[in-house]
DNA sequence: GGTAAATAGATATGACGCATAACAATAATT
DNA sequence: AATTATTGTTATGCGTCATATCTATTTACC
């Protein structure tokens, strides 16, 4: 989880490294700014004993019930191995269930219980005070302009072999 | 590293999991879109057997000479510690130097070689084109507002506690 | 001048996110 | 019927991140 330093000394007494070269390039902003709301994302979901993939897992669960783990994993751009632990960790704590598929059995369709729509509503409430927080001080053009930013970067890249 | 799938199947066969709850929030776009930023960066320095910080760390070595190790892992926000095995690592590949500091015996004063210059002349040459790539389909307003949104973000927290 | 506190860098360790390889069971295709 | 593809899983390793603790040295305070 990137670092955000609780000590806050005066900016005057820290002697800084220029960053110019660094600032030159979008992405290096992107990483910087993301670390911010990661670290702040972080401490919203601990509360719920949720991590980022967790929640993100939760809320397309919640969202999309008879998903399919294959299909959740795309959805989640993450590779299928790496959520098993976190279906296993949703699982163990009663907040989904994976239900057999009589037509296939190979596969799961995902199912949150009622206490895993429960921490949904919960999460996605503090999520939003937390995204509200992060943005104060964007206007909405702004947060517009930057959406729109954000998506031509991703979709830029979705046909790419 | 995250993911991007490199089989790319028509998007009329998969079956997508509704993401409208997480695509809401601005910081799950940032999240996806910095991924792809990631992986082509991670793609982008590997010929120079570099990763974001060991290339970043680079960076401010190479533009900052004298920093010591601890103004180094203020200006990169990440933990002392995990500086470390960085700069050792620049260091054994000779493009780095930890020169002795006469009038303070426990600090290192961090200088690039000349072939860390080298080095860093062709990786930033590198990451300015996978930024043009990154950033084709945005036109200039787009970059510019989306600058001031990242500025906006990263500042606002700078000053928590 | 002596002592306590702070700083700089280091070692160790663990959690988590990411990737890949390989496998078994099952379904789809040829 | 045989082959290929899919679904989910186990195992493993790498990199990024955090924290605890330590030593050597400098700075602050009395």
């Amino acid at each position: 989880m990137p670092n955000q330093k609780h000590k806050q000394m005066p900016q005057s007494d820290v002697i800084h490294a220029g960053d110019a070269t660094l600032r030159n390039f979008v992405g290096y902003r992107m990483k910087r700014a993301f670390n911010v709301v990661q670290a702040d994302l972080t401490k919203t979901l601990k509360p719920f004993d949720l991590r980022m993939l967790t929640y993100t897992a939760l809320v397309l669960i919640v969202d999309n019930p008879g998903l399919r783990q294959s299909q959740l994993a795309d959805a989640m751009d993450i590779e299928r191995p790496n959520l098993v632990v976190l279906i296993d960790e949703l699982e163990r704590r009663e907040l989904i269930v994976r239900d057999r598929v009589p037509t296939d059995r190979r596969a799961y369709a995902l199912r949150a219980t009622l206490a895993g729509r429960q921490l949904y509503e919960k999460a996605v409430a503090a999520v939003t005070l937390h995204e509200n927080a992060i943005l104060a001080d964007l206007p909405q053009d702004l947060r517009t302009a930057m959406i729109e930013a954000l998506k031509r970067i991703e979709k830029a890249h979705r046909g790419r072999s």
